[in-house]
DNA sequence: GGGATTGGTGGATGATTGTCAAACCATCCC
DNA sequence: GGGATGGTTTGACAATCATCCACCAATCCC
């Protein structure tokens, strides 16, 4: 599996913190943010993510908006996408952050987020 | 000074979480933000808080979104408008989230923020 | 009362954004 | 090779948004 590849995205210290906030400023994203607090790999396919009612690209749009913001990174295998939360990245530049919003999620937290 | 007022905000259990990181993300209210860190009230004149290069209405406005978001407190008296951060609140509601925001603050902390 | 001060309202405008659809690309597998 | 699968890209469109401008409203002070 050494076809592994990451997709763009900052570097840690490049992480802004408005550029964060302004990325989980939506519904959608906040949603993918909580799916995304078990620390596993995802698949991109949005009936994984409660969301059918979206279109793929309008998900895969949410996407690169997370990960060009920092807040997520993607591996590319074959032709799965697998998306992952950089919480250590994120826990290094913005430390407590993360904890408070997964603690405040607005929605159910799936299973053992923490 | 009985002639205090309160411009409209939603109650403390109405604040949504997706709304004020909506809300912070974007650079001039984040600086607004920071300026409110202190605990203290603040007049809205831009001059006071380093926006000299925006518009008054422009100001006005942002600090609209800060309050309709329940970021923010503003208290009429006179012609003048007091606004406060509501920290109390927003710990109650999402507790540790502005520790965490303020400490990663973006810009220099003015002063004795916490 | 009359002018100055403080700040908001409403309209206009250009930029950004969320969404969908259709086309496209790479990969896996039969 | 040729489908089928998983996902991105591009274009279009409506909605939201940040900004400015001109005008307005309330208050303070002489």
């Amino acid at each position: 599996m050494t076809d592994d590849e990451r997709l763009p995205q900052p570097a840690t210290a490049d992480i802004d913190l408005v550029t964060v906030l302004h990325a989980l400023g939506d519904p959608v994203r906040m949603r993918l943010l909580l799916s995304y607090a078990d620390g596993a790999e995802h698949s991109c396919a949005p009936r994984d993510l409660g969301l059918e009612h979206l279109h793929k690209s309008t998900v895969s749009h949410h996407m690169r908006v997370l990960r060009e913001a920092g807040v997520t990174t993607t591996r590319v295998a074959g032709r799965n996408r697998f998306v992952r939360l950089r919480r250590t990245d994120l826990d290094t530049r913005f430390p407590g952050l993360l904890d408070a919003l997964l603690t405040s999620a607005p929605a159910p937290v799936p299973a053992a987020a923490r």
